[in-house]
DNA sequence: TTAAACTGGTTTATATTTTAAACCATAATT
DNA sequence: AATTATGGTTTAAAATATAAACCAGTTTAA
């Protein structure tokens, strides 16, 4: 008899401030570089590579590291996946939001 | 220069799965006990505990004590505060829904 | 009548997660 | 040739969440 407040239902990987912030940039753009999307969800660079790594192992996004010039440029994506995973997860919000009118 | 996807503009109190559930229950009924309530976030008497105590420092919500015969029975409310705080939170997630159309 | 099991919780130890500080490699600047 | 900056990663410490242990009683049942 599961229920729709159960809490369980909600993806714990997509719901961490932090990374349903960095889910929300990249579901906006095609791609972006690790030191804008520091800048986008207000974080420092040791998190973001955290974060970023968790959502990778997860397989909702892709990093692409490369050389520019002289410079590593890290630029990430979100998966196919990660893109789903993002809907289902703010439809169940908009499910709870609904109920609490 | 703060932007909407600033991760820090999400309630920190509120986004926790279980606190949210918690929430989104309480935002349903006028009040509930503490026994029901577990069984509706599907979590289990110390979480429960746990996460009324942050919720009620926070002023959120209502926890009212009494014995009915000789039982103890916990009743919970959401306090007004706790209600406009949840609706808040609910539209800033609402916001970012939009974002990712 | 007393031991065992159940109720309705709280407290606390542990596990997990998050954050921030330290580090690394290289490049650019003085 | 030091110093500072860039673009990150790693890791130690802090914060948080979870689950186990506990507590104060009550009911059951031997």
């Amino acid at each position: 008899m599961s229920n729709r407040f159960d809490h369980t239902q909600i993806n714990e990987i997509i719901h961490s401030r932090i990374r349903l912030s960095i889910l929300a940039v990249l579901s906006t753009v095609d791609e972006i570089e690790f030191i804008s999307l520091m800048k986008e969800v207000n974080t420092t660079k040791g998190n973001l590579s955290v974060h970023l790594s968790k959502l990778e192992t997860e397989g909702y996004v892709n990093i692409k590291k490369q050389f520019v010039g002289k410079k590593p440029l890290t630029t990430c994506k979100i998966s196919e996946n990660g893109l789903s995973a993002l809907k289902e997860y703010l439809d169940m919000v908009e499910e709870l939001a609904k109920l609490t009118k």
